[in-house]
DNA sequence: TAGATTGTTAATCGATTAACAATC
DNA sequence: TAGATTGTTAATCGATTAACAATC
């Protein structure tokens, strides 16, 4: 076998577009052959200069006067954010927002397979979302070796964050996506994902206080 | 009353970085009557420098030597977000996930009230999620004068949430925080937040492919 | 005064945009 | 060939960082 040489890292603003790009792809992609940068940018809110640079970082990808074949696109877009297999994905926090995202349908169509989920509340553990009992915390980090997850979500209130960021690292565990409105501390070994819902929203109420009138 | 200069817009990203201060001010509020730039940013996952810039942008608000009264910069920034009364929420689509935004206990603490809920669903019209009837989304253009609303979430699948934003813009909303995985197509003067919780995983499954071994 | 910490400046960095030569 | 559309370049823009004078 050859030696493979490294992809250069993609910017992260192109990373974190990816995702829509590839989702349209996906959206169109039974009925057409093919697609232009114009028309990935109408699809996606986003400029067509913007989209054929984004497309530029993952090589030669397209066809000059014709457009991007619609599948290969798609299928070079999903190895470049390393989509192969379904990622496992554990959830902790069964909450109301916890349940909602076991239940969520968009994942297993990305890519993504909820394999566990985890509460410390006793009247959630034994229960039941989405086909999955919910599992005592305290189990994770011997479950981690048996149930293959490699992505971890909390769900939790704020003040439990932290210390199952820790658990959830110590588990050896190196993607979180946060819903807790607390800035994780883990090292530069873990990648994390924050997501602040009542931060939206004030952001939006940002530019609404702006607008005249 | 002397004539008011209207502030200044502020960058983007100060903006987006804003509400995680509060939340942290808030936090320590009643514990710390002074904090210093390096404190927040510890607290917040941010460099001292960058919080000590985007609080320049709100004008002088800290004590050389000192640091920043915590109740005093909590109340400014409030203030600069546009948050005083509650601002009233609606959301459209009440399946897992408006029922599980409906009960999320961040949004009150945070400046929003969730004031009515819609689903087109006959099943779930009528139903009650949080103390709140669900109701038939055709109401809701008739409802935005009664219920005073000025967001808009949207947690329906992804087909219907063009359909629904047209209509939240018809019926004058000008703030939609979307969580259906398609780029919304709406007039500059609506500000849009897109929340995309499978890019989101997707992200971290690129970083998660580029860690060796 | 000495120590602490802000507010601001200038330098750097990364992202976006616009234009167009290359080429199907 | 003429028209369409990519891939790339250079210019611009906005955000971040580092350093430090101002000042409590």
């Amino acid at each position: 076998m050859a030696a493979t040489i490294p992809n250069p890292a993609l910017p992260n603003a192109t990373v974190a577009r990816l995702p829509r790009y590839l989702r349209f792809l996906e959206d169109i992609r039974s009925r057409r052959p093919t697609v232009s940068s114009e028309e990935i940018g109408l699809g996606t809110g986003v400029t067509a200069a913007q989209v054929r640079k984004d497309l530029s970082h993952l090589g030669p990808t397209g066809t000059r006067g014709i457009g991007y074949s619609t599948g290969l696109l798609a299928d070079l877009i999903a190895r470049s954010l390393g989509l192969g297999e379904p990622i496992g994905v554990a959830i902790v926090g069964a909450g109301n927002l916890g349940a909602a995202l076991g239940n969520y349908k968009g994942f297993p169509d990305r890519g993504f397979r909820i394999v566990a989920m985890y509460d410390n509340d006793s009247r959630r553990v034994g229960g039941e979302v989405s086909g999955l009992v919910v599992r005592p915390f305290e189990a994770l980090s011997e479950d981690a070796s048996r149930y293959v997850f490699a992505i971890a979500i909390i769900a939790t209130p704020a003040g439990a964050a932290q210390a199952v960021a820790d658990v959830l690292v110590a588990s050896g565990i190196r993607s979180i996506l946060n819903f807790a409105p607390v800035a994780l501390r883990t090292g530069p070994e873990v990648s994390v994902r924050q997501v602040d819902l009542a931060t939206e929203l004030q952001i939006l109420a940002y530019h609404r206080s702006r607008i005249p009138g």
